[in-house]
RNA sequence: GGGCUGGUAGCUCAGUGGUAGAGCAGGCGCCUUUUAAGCGCUCGGUCGUGGGUUCGAUCCCCACCCGGCCCA
């Protein structure tokens, strides 16, 4: 049968349903209880409590079930979230409700009044008295067994994976317990949530490709912003110690199963605070998130069991670097060998790393250390002490200015969070802004851009501050063992179809 | 950008150089407590798109489109 004779099918089936005088698109159902709190309210009561207590109710969902005989029939209607049965008797029913039924298809929404009480089976159901077509649907929906597989169709078509694949709604009933959960953390600690620009002149507070827009009446070109952390700095200045925002952020870099052109972000700033006290801070926010939003510490992720009990592993960058090389090369690296430009890159060299003229010693440990150790940060890693040269925001360690207090978590083999002690000396920040517009102008696309303003803002005395992102969406990924970043956004950018053939 | 891999009925999947099959869904019939209901009958396809090779292509070759995984 054709995709057209389906469809045809199901108007057929709702033309009679006019000519019967059925109100096709009623504008509301008064329900006594969504179909979930029957199942919450009434799971577990007996037969007997049922058929004592007469309980009356009115439920709507849309049909995930048509089985019928003639003159009895089950149908189950589901709110999305749990699904009941009703029964259908040709005698409990009126003539036109009967013959109305008679007519609906799969996928059709529909109310049911009627009475709770259990099948020969023991099942819930509910004895219908009446039937009130909601909606119909035209379009046949995937099968019920295997439910609908194509990632494809999935990700494009996303409420028909919600219908047939109750994995589906489960993953995002985790993000929104995850985002309620982050926000109640910060809440409960004095954090302010605001939100700051997503259209900024400058995209500034990462190192990374903004996607570029205009506004016609400014005349202006804009940035979809990369990051928040320059406003939300800015914030601090203006005396909001404790400020946080959750939003997306918008790079316009390749696509992965780690890595979506817009993705959410948490960022949070605190005043009078350093890296090392970010660090305590995220490990009891992670902790506290994944009990709330999971029920456990103890996560299964693939083959891993991941463990987001405080404390976490920390490792200095340059030493995890130095040692991993070490192991690979088989011969002794030294930390201390990574901060020279020339020796790191005879180290990197030698791991099959291409090095660009010119590359500075801090990029390429970075580098190294991207290669050879990310991966096997299965267990929640701080790894700390960054190079300067990477890390234009950040403030350098008073006994090392090569190095700066800031800090990247790793877990299940990427990156979760990024967070530093803030750099708040406007002559430095400026002297490293200069240092980025350099690279810029050696092709780096993704160095910094100068911005007069927060030099500005620096200079009015931003406090010490530590700052941190959280990426969200591969904390949620973390969370609902999702291995791919699109599993846990609702709408993940797809290129466009074009349809049929090209002239 | 590179490598590998996929696109066949509404859905899930088989399959072959001779214009295609199953299960579910759909239709008809029987059935007043079924639940992946059952039984019988039945309908259903531009085999991603466009070229090429061939007597003949869904299959082989090329290009392209849209995915997936890995790498950069």
């Amino acid at each position: 049968m054709s995709d057209s004779d389906l469809v045809s099918q199901r108007r057929a089936n709702y033309d009679e349903l006019l000519a019967l005088g059925i109100q096709p698109y009623p504008h509301r159902y008064e329900a006594s209880h969504r179909i979930s709190a029957l199942v919450a309210g009434y799971g577990g009561h007996s037969a007997e409590a049922l058929e004592g207590g007469h309980v009356p109710v009115r439920a709507a969902g849309r049909i995930l079930g048509l089985r019928t005989f003639g003159k009895a029939n089950f149908l189950v209607l589901s709110d999305g979230v749990s699904t009941i049965q009703a029964y259908i008797r040709q005698d409990s029913v009126s003539a036109e409700a009967f013959a109305m039924f008679r007519l609906l298809d799969f996928g059709d929404q529909v109310g049911v009044a009627g009475r709770l009480f259990r099948t020969r089976t023991n099942e819930l159901t509910i004895w219908a008295s009446d039937l009130t077509f909601l909606a119909k649907s035209f379009l046949p929906l995937p099968e019920k067994w295997h439910g609908l597989q194509d990632v494809e169709t999935r990700y494009r078509q996303r409420y028909l994976d919600l219908i047939v694949n109750p994995d589906a709604r489960r993953v995002f009933e985790v993000r929104a317990r995850t985002l309620a959960a982050v926000r109640a953390f910060l809440d409960a600690r004095g954090f302010l949530e605001v939100e700051t620009p997503m259209m900024q002149p400058v995209a500034g507070g990462a190192l990374a490709r903004p996607f570029v827009t205009h506004h016609n009446a400014l005349d202006m070109k804009l940035f979809m912003r990369i990051a928040p952390e320059l406003y939300l700095k800015r914030l601090v200045v203006g005396g909001m110690d404790r400020v946080y925002e959750i939003n997306r952020n918008f790079r316009n870099e390749g696509i992965s199963t780690q890595h979506n052109p817009e993705f959410t972000m948490l960022e949070f700033y605190q005043a009078y605070v350093d890296y090392e006290h970010l660090m305590r801070l995220t490990e009891q926010m992670l902790a506290e998130v994944a009990q709330v939003a999971v029920g456990s510490t103890e996560l299964t992720f693939g083959a891993h069991t991941i463990s987001f009990a405080a404390p976490f592993r920390r490792l200095s960058l340059r030493e995890a670097a130095a040692s991993r090389a070490s192991e690979r090369l088989a011969r002794s690296v030294d930390p201390a060998m990574l901060r020279d430009a020339a020796t790191a890159r005879q180290v990197a060299v030698a791991l099959g790393l291409e090095v660009p003229e010119g590359q500075g010693p801090g990029k390429t440990a970075t580098a190294i250390f991207e290669h050879l150790c990310e991966h096997d940060l299965v267990q929640p890693t701080f790894v700390y002490d960054f190079p300067t040269e990477v890390s234009p925001l950040s403030k350098q360690r008073a006994d090392d200015p090569d190095t700066v207090e800031r800090f990247e978590l790793y877990a299940a083999g990427f990156e979760l969070a990024n967070a530093f002690s803030e750099l708040n000396d406007p002559a430095e920040q400026r002297r490293r802004f200069e240092a980025q517009l350099s690279e810029r102008a050696r092709g780096d696309a993704e160095a910094h851009q100068m911005d007069d303003d927060y030099i500005r803002a620096l200079e009015y005395g931003l406090p010490p501050t530590g700052g941190e992102g959280v990426g969200i969406d591969r904390l949620v990924m973390l969370l609902t063992n999702s291995a791919s970043i699109r599993d846990v956004i609702l709408f993940p950018l797809m290129r466009t179809q074009s349809s049929g053939p090209r002239a």
